[in-house]
DNA sequence: CGGCGCCTTGAACCAAGTCAAGCTCTGTGG
DNA sequence: CCACAGAGCTTGACTTGGTTCAAGGCGCCG
């Protein structure tokens, strides 16, 4: 069960599966914080922050692209989700983060003391009500993540690129990220992630232009997948 | 991949994956609202709510245990988690319920009107960060859950077992619910399920006195299976 | 134009699923 | 008190979806 890759620390140089009833309030939480923190850049593969380390900091995407994943003992990766622009990451209620975050592209990202937004919360509700939406925004991702893991290959991939496509709200999705961060997020081999999308391909559900860009020719088709 | 169960409606006759880095202010919610509301029986297999059902209560075990779930379309049944007598289950920001919620056995739970304790945080700011902290803890739960649905079977039930134990605190765990229902929370078959644990027996990891009790005879070789 | 990542494709293999008995425990009625 | 029925669990034999191992292709950058 070799699924996920060693770790691969390509160094300095440095999606998430669609909740179909998640609500979106992460955009108001920094919007409510007056001074929006200092924007930040990252290149590909630069690490954001590590597992365990102490979590000062909270994040929302500009630009580009984050990968959130955790390294088994055996050196296996699970991918918990991806993170593109708009979306707040790393806010946790424990004093250390439970997973590592890194770019998957050259990003540029929004960076906030955690204990400003903390002190606000303390006093104003509202802003204590958005930090607990936000988490239970996650914590409805992580479980539909859960769902997809418990799926066919076929399955996987498509819920994947619905995912995708509903987030940028476009046919066409160009993808950040590797095939081998496609695999560690669904629980899979590059080599399965590859025959699947070219069986798409074959199907005329979907067009590969190039590996790293999708379109959705037959929505339906990958929608019916998707048991 | 029929991994899962159809729908099987045993009708009415009437342990989630240890999170390494979990912490449990559940203890502490139900305590600061002051009228601790109903206590409720639900006799085994009983509903306790549905999916997209309004999510009006929050619900705090006094004794029994409890699975939540969802249906995929094609009938296969995920097992989110096992709730046991202390923790909190059903809280949610949305107003529905994103899972459903059964007895796994005889169960007595206290019920609290959902909009009481959101009353509540709204004024005391504490509360509102024991309500964060609660999904907070579930979202690593869910996590943690997925992290298990990429492992080997050894690897899951291996977990399974270890994270019950550590919530009974004790060597000797009486499981209350069946092999279909660890079967679909480990995204496995029941027979897999059987065979892991027999397994188990064989390498003297564990002792079997019968198919609902087990006791772990060496913690160290369950752990290690957990890569 | 040559080297290197990244991706695709093929063939063989294996862990877990499926199908099919058979066993065990429990509760019920004769 | 025993026999019988049924649900739940185990075990065996076979199948299969996805992994593994191994080439080979493609595109990008120096």
């Amino acid at each position: 069960m070799r699924t996920q890759t060693a770790i691969r620390t390509q160094f300095p140089q440095s999606s998430s599966n669609a909740a179909v009833r998640t609500f979106v309030p992460e955009q108001t939480l920094f919007g409510s914080i007056e001074l929006a923190g200092a924007p930040m850049s990252f290149t590909k593969g630069a690490e954001i922050y590590g597992e365990d380390e102490p979590s000062d900091y909270v994040y929302k995407i500009v630009k580009g692209a984050v990968r959130s994943y955790r390294i088994l003992s055996d050196g296996r990766r699970q991918i918990e989700g991806f993170y593109f622009p708009g979306d707040v990451f790393g806010l946790e209620a424990g004093d250390a983060h439970g997973s590592s975050a890194e770019a998957v592209s050259d990003s540029i990202i929004l960076v906030v003391r955690r204990s400003t937004i903390l002190d606000t919360a303390q006093r104003d509700s509202d802003v204590a009500t958005q930090l607990w939406s936000c988490t239970a925004c996650e914590l409805s991702r992580a479980r539909d993540h859960a769902l997809l893991l418990v799926k066919t290959a076929q399955e996987r991939v498509a819920a994947f690129l619905l995912d995708l496509a509903n987030r940028f709200s476009g046919n066409s999705v160009e993808l950040p990220m590797s095939r081998q961060d496609i695999a560690d997020y669904l629980g899979l081999t590059i080599e399965t992630v590859s025959r699947t999308l070219t069986q798409f391909q074959d199907n005329a559900a979907i067009e590969l232009p190039t590996s790293r860009r999708v379109v959705l020719r037959n929505r339906g088709a990958l929608h019916t997948l998707n048991s």
